[in-house]
DNA sequence: AATGAATGAGAATTCATTCAT
DNA sequence: CATGAATGAATTCTCATTCAT
């Protein structure tokens, strides 16, 4: 039964179902937190019993969103039986092609994120989502592998991260100065580039 | 004289000086139309005359800041006598330092830019400063200089300046995961990776 | 014509006249704003234009009404064609008389005003109501010629006006522990012995 | 060992002492129940349990705290062994320099008093301390000595206990139109005249 | 007696925009 | 061109109270 705390997920989880719902078919801006309790079916208050604001709202389901494409992205490669056989460049670019084929296809939810596909790396993030911290150790060791120290893979990948980030999500939202499709190939070449055992031969 | 003109241009230049000032100071959302048109001394209705709303204001003023912060680097570079015998590299790291340190300095500046440093690379941007086509330009024949095609030259341009402005402003506003100072040697590092002519010379 | 003057200022004396209405109908806390722009028929927006808050709006109420009681019950003094044979204590008395006459038959507007009767004795309130510092002046003018000095007549007569105030109000809104009747005879020979000239040739 | 009962009185007590907390650090209106039921450790419905609504519990508190303050300082005037040989002038002096000293160190308990000193004597304040009745009888007893009635010496006890209590008050909170180090002589000197003998045989 | 999640009416306030002058 | 009083829909957020457990 666990009727009470169940009812109390419930009632969180219809309110963000029905956020995600509203915040991709019009807007953050253009939904009003009215609309959002009025389509989940609870009172005003209940809203503010489980978010401090709209912006709290949409940070949390950001996060969830987000940790899920990676971690769906992640599984993916996983599934693959060559995997083991893949060098670290190839896995990037695997990596890159499900997350932003993802954005590319669901170009609501890119607006939602934005920029912030990364909120999720954060301890809140983790929190909500055990299996990211998984990702990020697995691309942090195929960096380190290139000889980098730990510290170093972990800025790497960082950059790297937000370099595909912020050039896919604008790629998909304004399709300006390039569009998705002119603009992928050179990222996975500089994906390559940068990850290749020859530059960290020379270093 | 021409008073009338030059009143014109009073008007709409104190609300964009005022907005300047209140958008750093404050904030874009904290700050309404009625104080912009209240420390710019002007009637409600003349910001009407001159711009659609709040938004279409902040496009302007951030154009014509991250202009003037580029087309200030430039400069700089310029003045270097020693211009001419900087590899590749070298330059963008100069160009990289010059822009990032600016925004180091003035955090209040680069929360109102955000991600926005390259909004000024639009028509409307190249209208407002003519300066600015002739540093894409340079820097874009740099890159054909490695060997890549004029079009592929446009596109890694795009994506390094990319990566700089959103790790840059991202390590200036919220220092998260790494700051200005951990993260900017991994940036020029990596931009010297991407930029070598080792790399085109394996293309 | 000067229609715009004209227009503004119809527009506060609205809000003024219907928030005056509805505060002593009903009782301020019961008022909403949107009560008190509905009877003005002004927009919710116009309140905001000349009031703060609800508390601005009720001070500047309180202020107003109160000085007009105190000025009017001073007009009636003046009136009188025997004031100058009156003593000191006879003029308080009769001043008392006029002013807690009116809160007994008023009983809404002395809820209203409770114990705030001498909030207009501001700066804010002498601005509103020319006339409420010559009344002043007169009392304390008064006391003074029982020798007391001119700093020692203000104190005394705030003393005397403050436990005037609270009684009656008290004794017109809640009727404990003494009834208006009942208590009004004992304030008034107190105010007699307080402002006796046998009091002022011991000191 | 009784832990019911014990119980019972042990979430009442944590209740008001929670939200007299609350109400001098913060104010009445600044506190919502929510608030107090969170200090107070108890759960919402509980609140409801032992108090009709905020109003009532301000009461209740106030009606403690001020009879304490009274009773506190009749302790003190009957430790004085001076005490008989003290005229009645005297006496009360003795007792309004007690309370108001009180007043003036402890503002936060004064702005939840504000003009409410008197709560106390009331059915329901009697009811809460038994001694306070005593404290009534005996100044009632002193003011009966000056030749007045049973009835009239109730009355001016009144009227005097009410000039004290909003002049101090308002010294206390305001300061304005006189601090408490102005006015406090003003009010002893004022009720040495309405109690002195003099005036009593006068009558 | 005690709980605390849920309620939802209602309050205050904002602000972009208009338009008569 | 310029003004600024007026608008009023829209929005966020509060909070006393209830009631099933």
């Amino acid at each position: 039964m666990a009727s009470v705390a169940e009812n109390k997920y419930k009632k969180r989880g219809r309110i963000l179902d029905a956020a995600y719902e509203l915040f991709t078919s019009k807007s953050v801006t253009e939904t009003a937190i009215d609309d959002v309790v009025r389509l989940a079916g609870v009172a005003k208050g209940t809203f503010y019993l489980y978010f401090r604001d709209k912006y709290d709202l949409l940070d949390q389901i950001v996060m969830f969103r987000t940790s899920e494409i990676i971690v769906d992205a992640y599984k993916k490669l996983c599934e693959r039986t060559d995997k083991s056989s893949m060098s670290v460049p190839q896995q990037f670019v695997f990596m890159t092609k499900q997350i932003t084929e993802y954005l590319r296809k669901n170009k609501k939810v890119t607006a939602l994120i934005d920029g912030k596909l990364l909120l999720c790396f954060s301890e809140r993030g983790y929190a909500m989502n055990g299996s990211l911290r998984e990702v990020k150790e697995h691309f942090e060791s195929l960096i380190t592998q290139l000889k980098y120290s730990a510290e170093d893979a972990k800025k790497r990948l960082y950059v790297i991260t937000e370099m595909i980030s912020s050039v896919s999500c604008r790629a998909v939202l304004s399709e300006k100065p390039f569009s998705f499709d002119e603009i992928m190939p050179t990222v996975n070449d500089m994906l390559t580039i940068l990850l290749s055992e020859v530059n960290t031969v020379d270093k």
